[in-house]
RNA sequence: GGGGAGAUGCCAGAGCGGCCAAUUGGGGCGGACUGUAAAUCCGUUGCGUAAGCUUCGAAGGUUCGAAUCCUUCUCUCCCCA
């Protein structure tokens, strides 16, 4: 039994804790859980903290069980919203509980050992809940006063709180309580705005059990900027699924982690040991221009996240698209296989031969004969190329109506490059 | 119910009859520098190769000419009951 609170308060994990947690935790195996809210159907980069508390707790030796929150998404958690939330449709949420739990199945050893992890869906047990068992059996247990202090209902006492979601916090709690009965859960962990949530699950396990519960909360990540991390500039969340997200943008995304966020980052996201870290963190701030650190950070999440397969995809595809040294010969000295691999992330254009050869000018195939998805308009493909930001095939482009006559990459392919980090792939199609 | 203020480009916010495709700031985009960083700096930011075209809540009107004046409508905010 490793000692997993020291463990992550080294990593910086720790926000806050029920007194007595850590003493609990070194008596022996635990069971502990973290709740996933299935509002979307994909989990994405900011779960993944959770994700670690639990494989963090697994690997220590502790059994821990993720919940998928069938019935609380059905209400809404308050916590960090100022509005109230638009429900989702029952048939969403069915389906994004199964592909979350799909996607948790990944993260956690759910076979082998006494410890082995297990999957929850709390609908399971509240979907025959009576409301009036529901308020005789557990509302009786928490007074208003106590509910209202909690800081998601303070805040929205001014703007606005429906009832529905003003008793969220009873559903999460009685997700505690029943685990603790019937599953001998003694700790609930999750992000820091969690805290209220947790808390009234211990205080109902107190109540009716008269026994004692435990609660962990993980700082909420933020980039150097204040705003939450695992978003893009454009605020689109980084998603865990690749369809949604591909492993070359998540590699890319970790990749430009800032050198300060970068330590905290690989702390919270590696398996590696306290010495290790610590050496590779010297390493990282004698040279940071290395990046040592941000390319060990994003190695390592793309494999965990995805597959070592796709992250050395990734790296391949990074190079050939970011290094200096690649030159137009490079690229056209991959066979089609490669380009196709390289570019196996980056948005696709289809256009016909017959369409291509009618183009006038590289300005319209940039714009209107890609369906502007390259550029919104004519006058934006001109600004562009006027001010050196286009590249094709690595070449940059001058003259914005020359005609596109390019050398194509095996007969089929161009590749475009729009300022330093865009890229496309237009395919000609007969 | 009574009184007042307002609606301008992605956002904030000037403009109040021609010099307005619309000051400025933020954001976005592109460039330079660099470590695919931060900071900084430069350029650009309705459509159109141009002539020109369509924009300032909506619809009408006045005028040679309107974002700017008038009428109606829609919406938002504030104050008093």
């Amino acid at each position: 039994m490793k000692n997993f609170i020291a463990s992550l308060y080294w990593r910086g994990m720790i926000h806050d804790m029920v007194p007595g947690t850590a003493a609990h935790l070194n008596k022996g195996m635990a069971t502990g859980y973290v709740g996933f809210d299935p509002s979307a159907p994909s989990l994405h980069l900011g779960n993944l903290v959770p994700i670690m508390l639990l494989k963090h707790f697994q690997e220590a030796g502790h059994k821990p069980i993720a919940l998928v929150g069938g019935a609380t998404g059905m209400i809404g958690d308050p916590s960090g919203r100022s509005q109230e939330r638009v429900f989702l449709k029952e048939e969403v949420l069915r389906y994004n509980e199964a592909s979350i739990a799909k996607q948790l199945e990944k993260f956690l050893d759910f076979s082998t050992g006494p410890n082995k992890a297990i999957l929850l869906n709390n609908f399971d047990w509240f979907k025959d809940f009576s409301f009036l068992e529901f308020l005789r059996d557990i509302g009786k247990h928490i007074p208003v006063g106590y509910m209202m202090a909690k800081d998601s209902v303070k805040k929205r006492i001014e703007t606005g709180i429906s009832y529905t979601e003003f008793a969220y916090q009873l559903l999460q709690g009685y997700d505690f309580y029943h685990l603790h009965l019937h599953k001998n859960v003694t700790l609930q962990m999750g992000g820091s705005d969690q805290w209220g949530n947790l808390t009234t699950g211990v205080e109902l396990i107190r109540k009716k059990s008269q026994s004692h519960a435990f609660a962990i909360t993980a700082p909420l990540l933020t980039r150097s900027d204040g705003t939450k991390f695992g978003k893009t500039d454009a605020g689109t969340n980084i998603w865990l699924d690749p369809a949604q997200t591909s492993p070359y943008e998540l590699y890319q995304f970790l990749l430009n982690s800032g050198d300060h966020e970068v330590e905290k980052l690989i702390k919270i996201f590696s398996f590696t040991k306290k010495e290790e870290v610590e050496a590779l963190i010297l390493t990282h701030q004698a040279k940071p221009e290395k990046r040592l650190l941000q390319q060990t950070l994003a190695k390592m999440v793309t494999t965990m996240v995805h597959s070592e397969a796709a992250c050395r995809q990734a790296i391949i595809c990074s190079n050939i698209l970011f290094s200096h040294t690649a030159s137009t010969d490079a690229l056209y000295a991959l066979s089609e296989e490669d380009v196709l691999r390289v570019c196996a992330t980056i948005p696709k254009i289809h256009i016909t031969r017959i369409a291509l050869s009618t183009i006038d000018s590289i300005i319209s195939l940039l714009s209107v004969a890609t369906e502007n998805l390259i550029m919104a308009s004519k006058s934006e493909a001109r600004r562009v190329i006027t001010s050196g930001g286009i590249k094709v095939n690595k070449v940059l482009i001058t003259d914005p109506y020359q005609k596109p006559d390019f050398i194509l990459l095996h007969n089929r392919y161009l590749l475009v490059q729009k300022g330093k980090k865009n890229y496309y792939l237009i395919v000609v199609v007969e």
